[in-house]
RNA sequence: GGCCCCGUCGUCUAGCGGUCUAGGACACUGGCCUUUCACGCCGGUAACACGGGUUCGAGUCCCGUCGGGGUCACCA
């Protein structure tokens, strides 16, 4: 078996030395010359947050060290369509600008990058393992091999298998065929000593030889199972940083049985704290969406996505359409800057202040050594908070173009000629912060549509114009003026509406809030001088007619 | 149950023995601004899981307890 080589030089950490200067990079002579970190998701149909945020620290390491970052595609036990389960995470990682040097579409050196297409590769380091001794042919039946491990429990004894279906030749494999018994492929695993190792994130790591099992490598069938094709991978594709959550830290020692064993340099391993439900310590899971809507900060996020995707008639399965998923947010016009920056500070902080990076930044900064050591959990609201900054950070032509495709999906907007950006750039300027998410432009579709397709709030009109008795009056007698503005802007119907208030002696609240309830529909949206100058005179009267109609009819039916 | 990991405001976190009567951010909340809503500005509530050590001194080190989580597959 070989020597555990320590290869590299991880980025440089001011607190990796409070694992003891042993420890320290310093101390350990690189002669691999990159970095190459990987992430290799199943391919489920979807992309989940906490797979992003292991994906996203893999992919800075590697960009800080100008290293490469790998795909590759765990699909060992995949029945399902691979490639279109597979899209929505690529697809996933492209929108977020999560970029990958080797892997699916891009190929490379290693290819391929499928597990289901590396089965040789599989076989052929079975058969060094075999022929080392480090891997034996088990003949057993599952039934029997558990009716051991049970039995050790029982007793509450250390589960040491006793190998007796082991074939150490061929002849008493034949034997064992002879019965008809077939052999899986197990682990010969050591039975004293410790498997150390140090976790980037953790620390040093020891665990006891003793408690490993001999676990299966290769299946009755012939086919391998993970822990065994990922190391030949890591191998394969010359991984030197193995960044993952830390349910595979209890992989760990088995693993790095299986790398020594195969000779191979072990590489680093950083095990991340898997990202937790919101207000919890329990993994995030998609399927707990029913639950996780019972907060309301996670309903929130939830249903304004749901009314965004409704208004464009886009569908919303749970399949898909969940925030626990990127799908989600690209849907509802989220910006991949934000969600890259709120999930960099899950679980890693550069200092006590620093909140917002750049991408270059993010790259600049980025250390293992900085990621917390407990779960982290996931927080909707609070990502929305950087999507409200990123979103304000962005430039109105910008705006305009994350919004289109909403307009036009909802059927607002037919054609992007450069009257319709015009008239779109002045909604977007008008909403201002009021636009968090792309989608969000929906709420002011009532810009877009005639009046009789406004959506309305009946009890604002009821408050704001059927109530005071004044304010039909006042709406007619404004509605004079404006017929005879001199210009539709916003400066002069400010000035317009002062001279007014003036004239009648009123306060302004007396007329402001009914004349948005006509314009609008509604009891709230931005200023209303922009309001009525995007209007125009034409559909401000035409609007304040309507408005007055339906004041007449309301009025005459409770009069009777 | 065995083995392993984790435990600072509701949440994300700073903290590496004195600078901590614990700092920042989100959320919540009081006020200001204001034609509504949003933004913005000023302020507030709120945490070292518990118990023992070590030390002149502990959020920080050690031990134990409790709590949470992972893992013990011919899943990944």
């Amino acid at each position: 078996m070989c020597r555990q080589r320590l290869a590299v030089c991880p980025p440089l950490d001011v607190r990796f030395p409070r694992f003891g200067v042993s420890f320290h990079p310093q101390h350990q002579i690189g002669f691999r010359m990159s970095v190459r970190t990987r992430f290799a998701p199943s391919p489920t149909g979807y992309l989940h947050i906490g797979g992003v945020r292991t994906a996203l620290f893999n992919w800075l390491l590697a960009r800080q060290a100008g290293g490469q970052f790998i795909l590759r595609i765990d699909d060992t036990d995949q029945q399902r369509n691979v490639s279109e389960a597979l899209q929505p995470i690529l697809d996933g990682f492209r929108w977020l600008g999560i970029d990958w040097d080797e892997g699916p579409g891009v190929g490379g050196p290693h290819a391929p990058y499928f597990q289901s297409q590396r089965d040789g590769y599989y076989r052929a380091a079975v058969r060094k393992l075999l022929d080392c001794g480090a891997a034996y042919r088990d003949y057993a039946t599952s039934e029997e091999f558990q009716a051991e491990r049970q039995s050790a429990e029982k007793d509450k004894r250390i589960f040491e298998y006793s190998r007796r279906w082991m074939a150490e030749t061929d002849s008493q494999a034949a034997e064992y065929e002879g019965q008809g018994r077939s052999a899986v492929v197990r682990l010969k695993m050591p039975r004293e000593g410790k498997c150390e190792f140090v976790d980037l994130v953790r620390g040093p790591m020891s665990f006891e030889w003793i408690n490993e099992a001999d676990h299966v490598i290769q299946r009755a069938d012939g086919t391998s199972l993970y822990n065994l094709a990922s190391v030949v991978d890591d191998v394969e594709f010359g991984i030197t940083h193995v960044v993952r959550s830390i349910e595979h830290l209890a992989n760990t020692p088995r693993q790095v049985f299986i790398f020594r064993a195969l000779g191979a340099d072990v590489p680093h391993f950083a095990h991340l704290s898997y990202v937790a439900e919101p207000g919890s310590q329990n993994k995030l899971s998609k399927r707990k969406i029913a639950q996780y809507l019972k907060n309301p900060d996670f309903k929130r996020v939830y249903d304004e996505g749901v009314e965004i995707v409704e208004r464009i008639g886009a569908t919303h399965s749970a399949d898909s359409f969940n925030p626990v998923l990127v799908e989600f947010y690209e849907q509802v016009g989220y910006l991949p800057p934000a969600i890259n920056n709120y999930l960099l500070l899950l679980g890693w902080s550069l200092d006590d202040k620093t909140e917002f990076f750049t991408r270059e930044e993010m790259i600049r900064s980025f250390s293992l050594g900085r990621v917390i050591k407990s779960p982290a959990s996931f927080d909707p609201q609070k990502l929305v908070a950087f999507q409200a900054h990123y979103m304000n950070q962005l430039e109105v032509p910008a705006k305009v173009d994350a919004v289109l495709p909403y307009l036009e999906k909802a059927g607002l907007v037919s054609q992007t000629d450069e009257a319709t950006r015009k008239f779109v750039e002045r909604i977007v300027r008008a909403a201002d912060q009021r636009l968090v998410v792309a989608g969000n432009i929906l709420q002011f579709r009532d810009f877009f549509v005639d009046d009789g397709r406004i959506e309305r709030d009946e009890s604002a009109f009821d408050k704001r114009i059927v109530q005071p008795a004044e304010a039909g009056h006042l709406l007619s007698e404004f509605k004079k003026l404006i017929v005879g503005a001199p210009d539709f802007s916003a400066a002069t119907l400010e000035q317009l509406l002062h001279e007014f208030v003036a004239r009648f002696q009123i306060k302004i609240n007396q007329i402001i809030h009914a004349l948005r309830v006509a314009l609008t529909g509604k009891a709230v949206g931005f200023g209303m001088f922009e309001t009525m100058e995007i209007l125009g005179r034409d559909r401000c009267l035409q609007r304040l007619d309507s408005a007055l109609e339906r004041l007449e009819t309301a009025r005459t039916r409770t009069a009777r």
